[in-house]
DNA sequence: CGATGCTA
DNA sequence: TAGCATCGG
């Protein structure tokens, strides 16, 4: 789930031709787990293949990446390591909620509620490791550098954004944001199509982008500050964060004493699962690697032919529509190496 | 989610 | 052909 400071600035509407020409690193996971979410039949199970395997973030990653691919942006996937031993909390209490919410599904199903399959079975998805190791087998394939990273995939992002390798970091919270990231993309997708929970109704939602400096001016806090915001509203290291503190509340807090430590003695029934200054250095200093290198390939026809087509009953025709996206990226960002500094290096 | 088909 | 419906795997 990860920090969310929900509408506490405004974000800048970026367009795709923005993009164009600049590299962007996902977090692999957070797009992964809202694929297998989201993409799904009528009946609210997801896509499968003729085994039996799901196929929801393999669809997911094949069009999305191509369309992006064919606007010219560079994209880059980090995908997640070990997780630091302070969010098993958080991890179990997930695991519970999926539990719960799996049974539920299944009953949905044998009853054919559609509706409350669809609601149940996103609330029940679980990115296991095979679908991690199909979803870096099919990027590789489209030429897409995927980066495994110690820890947090979006620490390595946004370290990656930080250090200049990349743009901007992609996410769906607001972790790169607290993690230094200069630029942080949300909605990142072409369709901009999003379903109001509980509701059958959608909304239009477009990329947006949040600049990490004036977001800090804005708000006017420094980054160890804001971070400080995040573990009062709760972040994956202290899930429950403080209650009854919501931004807003957090930020007047903090602006009025300063940091954390200042805070404490205002609120007597505040509780942390750990020291909140380890807190705060899993954000400041996380563990990320400079061992990668981010080489864009030429999209793998056959292979992805024989993976998607072959293996997981796609369409042949779709793939090889959206294997012709892909070349058309590549070729135009492969045109005129006087530019070529801008991906690399 | 993203692609495609159908309709007005 | 824009806008909604539904199919995909």
């Amino acid at each position: 789930m990860g920090v969310q400071f929900g509408d506490l600035v405004e974000p800048r509407k970026i367009s795709l031709d923005e993009l164009k020409g600049r590299a962007v690193a996902f977090d692999g996971h957070n797009v992964i787990y809202q694929f297998l979410a989201i993409i799904r039949g009528q009946g609210g199970e997801q896509l499968m293949d003729a085994q039996g395997h799901v196929t929801s973030h393999l669809s997911g990653i094949l069009y999305r990446n191509s369309n992006l691919m064919e606007a010219g942006v560079r994209v880059v996937y980090c995908f997640d390591g070990r997780p630091h031993e302070f969010k098993r909390q958080t991890l179990e209490a997930r695991h519970e909620i999926r539990v719960q919410a799996k049974q539920k599904f299944e009953k949905a199903v044998e009853e054919g509620d559609h509706v409350a399959a669809r609601r149940w079975g996103q609330q029940s998805v679980v990115a296991t490791t095979n679908v991690i190791v199909d979803a870096k087998r099919l990027l590789g394939l489209m030429g897409i550098p995927v980066i495994q990273a110690p820890s947090e995939g979006e620490a390595q992002a946004a370290h990656m954004a930080i250090k200049g390798s990349v743009w901007a970091s992609s996410s769906q919270d607001f972790d790169s944001i607290l993690l230094g990231a200069p630029r942080l993309v949300r909605n990142l997708s072409i369709s901009g199509r999003r379903k109001l929970p509980k509701k059958n109704v959608y909304i239009k939602v477009e990329p947006e982008m949040y600049e990490y400096q004036k977001l800090l001016v804005e708000v006017g806090l420094t980054r160890e500050q804001l971070i400080d915001v995040g573990i009062l509203i709760g972040t994956d290291y202290n899930p429950d964060g403080v209650k009854g503190i919501g931004p807003k509340t957090a930020i007047k807090l903090i602006k009025k004493h300063g940091s954390l430590e200042a805070v404490i003695p205002e609120l007597p029934n505040a509780e942390f699962p750990h020291p909140i200054n380890e807190i705060r250095e899993l954000f400041l200093r996380p563990q990320v690697t400079d061992d990668y290198k981010l080489d864009w390939g030429k999209p793998d026809t056959a292979g992805i032919l024989s993976y998607l087509c072959g293996e997981h009953n796609f369409n042949r025709e779709k793939v090889l529509a959206a294997i012709d996206k892909m070349n058309k990226g590549f070729s135009s960002a492969t045109k005129g190496t006087a530019r070529l500094d801008k991906w690399f290096g």
